[in-house]
DNA sequence: TCAATATATCGTAATATTGCGATGCTAACT
DNA sequence: AGTTAGCATCGCAATATTACGATATATTGA
């Protein structure tokens, strides 16, 4: 096996899964919040900034793009990321509803 | 290789990412929806309602648990299942921080 | 004690992820 | 055209995840 059985869940649950799946790795969050704070978006200055490789940040770039999360712009020789708007707001509303439907704060056993 | 480099980053980072990873699979968003939901906590139920193996099931439980998300207690022949408010709290916290740190809804490229 | 029920764990196969060196590709500059 | 800078991709090794059958463990009730 190995392999995530989607078929038989519902598209919020895989979408959601997808997104959180992107976001769950600390290079990732060290990327995102980089883009962030560099508010205007910086390119390949992340390779400084974390210390991994080029091919490593290159791919966690993939992967957050793949996911719909940041979005690349070809400026001459270089890269700018930043955050897709869209995709974020899409992210906070399922993972907000999917946190606050649990609102009793205690233990039930 | 295959093995995060954990030590580069800050705890924040690397907790938020344990939480998210746990988090960030469809079975076990099917799962933590249905201890919600069934306000009292099921247990092994989750087996009928999900269409996974017991085995899976259970694995996926002692994930959750291991990331300190749901906390088992031992209810006769059965187990019974519920968040943990404490790290859910914890949850909502680094996320809402992550995810509130983009405030600019628009592309910059 | 014995059987039944509920859950956990083991072992294993298939697949995915992580990280990186090496290499490829493209745009800008000379 | 040749060179350089910046990024993407390939290929690989190490490790992690997913799923499940089989089996172990523990509690309840006959």
């Amino acid at each position: 096996m190995g392999i995530t059985k989607t078929e038989i869940f519902t598209q919020e649950q895989n979408r959601l899964s997808v997104l959180l799946k992107a976001i769950a790795h600390p290079a990732r969050i060290a990327i995102l919040q980089q883009i962030i704070s560099a508010n205007a978006c910086i390119c390949g200055d992340l390779v400084e900034e974390l210390g991994l490789a080029q091919a490593t940040i290159s791919q966690h770039l993939k992967e957050l793009k793949q996911a719909g999360i940041i979005q690349g712009t070809i400026d001459g020789v270089k890269v700018c990321y930043c955050i897709e708007p869209e995709t974020w707001r899409l992210l906070q509303k399922l993972f907000g509803d999917f946190m606050g439907s649990y609102v009793d704060m205690r233990h039930c056993c």
